[in-house]
DNA sequence: TCGGTTACGTAC
DNA sequence: GACGTACGTAACCGAG
């Protein structure tokens, strides 16, 4: 008997009321609005397909007022009623639902929410299991061992438990809360001044609203005491009006059986509201790729013929299919194959049926394995595709790693032009070539499961996948000759190719935390946080959201009186500048500050870190992506460990968590002044270039320039700004940013790069001739010519024209520092493993690279690394390694 | 309620 | 407007 099968009832209103506000307005082509429709149908469908529910009913609201209005007049006023664009979609969704032969579930006088509960109600009482479909916490009410609510938006199931988790409260006492917290959007009263947390409180404390006002003179706070007593009749009517009718007739259980829909009538509905995705005959239209060439790999006897087909090259073309974004958990759905731009192959391997069950005619792994191997393996044979540090792991752990030379796509297109918007294949196809590829989210339709291309059938995944190596064979046929035509042919075969598998594994290899370690630190924050926040409150007067930059300018600058800094656009600056000026005045802004300082740290360190602890390898695998940034460098997300605090002693506890495995040592080698020894090679300044061969301190030198002192009276404080200067001047500084900078005078700052100037006056004319180059060129170059666009450095834009003036002069110096130290992370890894060692690079922070090694190879391995990344370029000035050792990354 | 924008702060 | 390159968090806003 299928009497555990779960009846689905869906809150169809609320859905409708979701779409039509949360998409943009959508029309067909008699200029009908859809939005609300598609955004409903989508909801629908989904439910349909993750669930394939045997019992489904949509609940929906009747218009006009009822019950609730007759006992509370101000029910639901702040709602304007159903605006028109949304009013004329009703019927089609009623339509689309009648279509489906599912159950209709409406009442005039009744809301959506009292038919979903009196059904609820109904059905689990004859045994039943029911769950509803609903984001809206009034439904939580109807929670119990057998109702079930599903919010499919955020994917969540709430049962007893997950409600218990989420209020600290039964689903029986969350109408009590809701009606002392009452609902501003929909005018519920409640109590006036008590929110979630002393809601929650005094439910706990007495059980129930009747508990409550049982027990009064137990409250101890006379505030509380009086805001409850003038609200009581509020918070009892409010009760009664999130209070869900649960006696209403509904229908039985045979009922909600839904039958196979009217097919027919769905594509006409489809077709009339033009939604292209949804009707079945395919739409060609001129821009997308014909896909006539395209063909399924099932049978021993087609992949022996295709791969001896595709062994012919000149290129192989690939793409993988997978089951998650995740290399280190990805299955193999399939791989698309071509080597022409007119026959392309897809070998399904791991498509499942709605029940998860692998499906027949696929490849067996062993057997695509046994004929892809000579191919894969060839080492004359290139393989080409798009981003390939996705594919890379994936096929890898298949037991199908990749031999020969690699091009990707991606990076031959960022090579090309690193500030694209974008580097995705689609978006790439569309721009370059006018070709629309059918997106990830059409062929799994919206589907939201990780793993959901599993679940696509194998005929629609040939289309999709085909459609991307004949995209990346396309494009390839661009970019490759520009590739050559603009000298980036050294740069993307032997620097950004050969960084691909080297970023694989150090993604792969990831880094330890000591969970322990963040969790004291968590505690420890916390409390620091929670006497902060005392403080702050005392010292304003009244209690605010500190995290509200608004909310405090608003206590700083009205209240107080104390005077405004900056203005952003909108509204006053609080930034730690403006604080830090306003400290010597009052005590608030250094408590504000402390408290950034630690919630900044708490937030986005300390407690966040621990979530990111893969299960698999109880290491934390950060993104390395190598198409982002628009000078050349890495960025690091997921997270960013390119960024982990090392200035103060609260940071220094964060990075003392991350530590070496045992046995292990981490190994730092960082290139001492890389950008400045940049600068003095481009700038041929024989001040600069004197001091760096001579192995001075650069910023002493600077400092005794532009102070005029002899260098043995130069104070910490004067080698500071100097630094600051000398950062700056690599930034494009202006006397106003340095003043800034420094608390200085614009006129004393004016001096200093005067001064500067004068004593490096090869900086000064590598600047000039920098951004002249530029304007006549359009771009800039890096010593391994690697170039970066500047569209507007001829603009009529003052302010956009600048800009594009100090990119020029600071792309050629942070870009040739990333050229150096990607050389460096292959000359490195390349010499460990010539001699043997086994030192596996984790981090790459611009100038450093981490290593965690054995502890008996650690002095071999620091004078491979430093001997290593020393040679891999020769500028006119040494480069400089140093190399530090330590268990943490504190130490290092 | 949600995605986009703004302000801010961490790193090099 | 004013000092380059990133990424992430929280608040806020607009949509109606």
């Amino acid at each position: 008997m299928n009497q555990q099968e779960p009846v689905y009832l869906i809150d169809g209103s609320a859905y409708i009321y979701r779409a039509y506000h949360a998409i943009a307005p959508l029309t067909n082509k008699s200029g009908l609005p859809t939005h609300a429709v598609y955004g409903f149908t989508n909801i629908l469908l989904r439910v349909l397909r993750e669930k394939a529910p045997r019992f489904l009913g949509i609940a929906f609201d009747v218009r006009g007022p009822n019950f609730r209005h007759e006992m509370y007049q101000a029910y639901k006023a702040n709602r304007p009623t159903m605006p028109d664009d949304l009013a004329c979609q009703i019927p089609y969704i009623k339509e689309i639902v009648a279509a489906h032969n599912i159950a209709c579930l409406e009442r005039q006088g009744y809301e959506a929410d009292d038919l979903l509960a009196s059904a609820a109600k109904k059905l689990a009482g004859q045994g039943h299991p029911v769950i509803v479909v609903s984001g809206d916490k009034d439904l939580l009410q109807l929670v119990s061992e057998s109702i079930t609510v599903w919010d499919p938006m955020r994917d969540v199931f709430m049962d007893p438990a997950a409600v218990r988790k989420k209020y600290n409260l039964g689903p029986e006492q969350l109408l009590d809360f809701f009606a002392l917290m009452g609902d501003s959007s929909d005018n519920v009263p409640g109590v006036a001044g008590i929110g979630p947390k002393t809601a929650e409180k005094l439910i706990t404390q007495c059980g129930s609203l009747d508990g409550i006002y049982q027990n009064l003179e137990t409250i101890s706070q006379a505030k509380l005491r009086e805001k409850l007593l003038a609200d009581r009749e509020n918070a009892f009517l409010s009760r009664k009006l999130i209070t869900l009718i649960e006696d209403l007739a509904t229908p039985e259980l045979q009922e909600y059986e839904i039958p196979e829909p009217n097919e027919e009538k769905l594509q006409e509905l489809y077709t009339f509201l033009d939604f292209s995705r949804l009707v079945k005959a395919p739409q060609t239209t001129a821009v997308a790729l014909e896909t006539k060439g395209f063909h399924l790999v099932q049978t021993e006897k087609a992949l022996q013929d295709i791969c001896q087909q595709l062994s012919k090259g000149p290129v192989l073309v690939l793409d993988t299919e997978t089951t998650s974004l995740d290399p280190l958990v990805a299955e193999l759905v399939g791989i698309s194959l071509c080597s022409t731009a007119e026959e392309a192959y897809y070998l399904p391997i791991g498509h499942r049926d709605s029940e998860g069950n692998l499906l027949a005619n696929q490849l067996p792994l062993a057997l695509a394995r046994e004929h892809l191997t000579p191919l894969f393996s060839d080492p004359n044979l290139p393989k080409l595709g798009h981003n390939l540090k996705f594919d890379l792991p994936i096929l890898e752990s298949h037991g199908l790693p990749l031999s020969g030379p690699l091009w990707d796509t991606m990076l031959a297109s960022y090579l090309l032009d690193p500030s694209r918007r974008s580097q995705k294949l689609d978006d790439l196809c569309l721009e370059m070539l006018g070709k629309r590829l059918t997106s990830f989210a059409e062929v799994t339709e919206g589907d939201k499961r990780p793993d959901s291309f599993a679940y696509v059938a194998p005929e629609a995944a040939k289309n999709y996948s085909c459609e991307d190596v004949i995209g990346a064979f396309l494009l390839w046929q661009r970019f490759h000759p520009q590739l050559e035509e603009f000298g980036l042919w050294k740069l993307f075969s032997s620097l950004e190719m050969a960084l691909v598998p080297i970023l694989v594994r150090m993604e792969q290899t990831g880094i330890t935390v000591d969970q322990a370690q963040l969790q004291r630190l968590s505690e420890d924050f916390g409390l620091q946080l929670a006497e902060l926040e005392k403080t702050i409150y005392a010292l304003a007067g009244e209690e605010f959201n500190i995290n509200s930059t608004r909310q405090l300018g608003e206590i700083l600058f009205a209240k107080l009186g104390l005077p405004q800094g900056r203005k952003t656009k909108t509204g006053y600056s609080t930034d730690v500048k403006v604080l830090e000026s306003l400290a010597r005045q009052h005590d608030l802004p250094a408590a504000i500050l402390a408290h950034r300082t630690l919630s900044k740290l708490k937030n986005t360190y300390v407690d966040k870190l621990p979530e990111l602890i893969h299960p698999k390898t109880g290491r934390i695998h950060t993104s390395f992506n190598q198409t982002v940034t628009a000078t050349g460098r890495l960025s690091s997300s997921n997270p960013n460990l390119q960024n982990i605090p090392i200035r103060t002693p609260e940071g220094q506890k964060i990075r003392a968590a991350f530590v070496a495995a045992p046995g292990q040592l981490f190994l730092s080698a960082d290139y001492s002044q890389i950008d400045l020894r940049v600068m003095a090679h481009y700038a041929q300044d024989p001040a600069l270039l004197t001091a760096f061969r001579a192995g001075e301190d650069v910023h002493n030198q600077t400092a005794a320039e532009i102070f005029r002192v002899n260098p043995a009276f130069i104070s910490p404080e004067m080698r500071r700004v100097a630094k600051t200067i000398n950062f700056g001047i690599i930034y494009g500084i202006s006397a106003f940013g340095l003043a800034a900078q420094l608390n200085l005078s614009r006129k004393e700052a004016a001096t200093f790069i005067e001064r500067y100037f004068a004593h490096y006056a090869g900086v000064k004319r590598f600047m000039e001739e920098i951004v002249e180059k530029a304007r006549k060129d359009g771009f800039v170059t890096t010593l391994l010519n690697r170039r970066r666009l500047l569209p507007d450095i001829n603009s009529s834009n003052k302010a956009s024209r600048e800009f594009a003036e100090r990119t020029a002069i600071n792309t050629p110096i942070q870009g040739t520092a990333a050229d150096i130290i990607k050389l460096a992370t292959i000359a490195a890894t390349q010499h460990l493993t010539e001699k043997g060692l086994h030192a596996k690079l984790l981090l790459q922070i611009h100038d450093e690279l981490v290593f965690e090694v054995p502890a008996a190879e650690i002095e071999a391995t620091g004078a491979v690394v430093k001997e290593a990344m020393e040679g891999v370029m020769q500028l006119d000035v040494p480069l400089v390694v140093n190399t530090v050792v330590g268990e943490n990354l504190a130490k290092v």
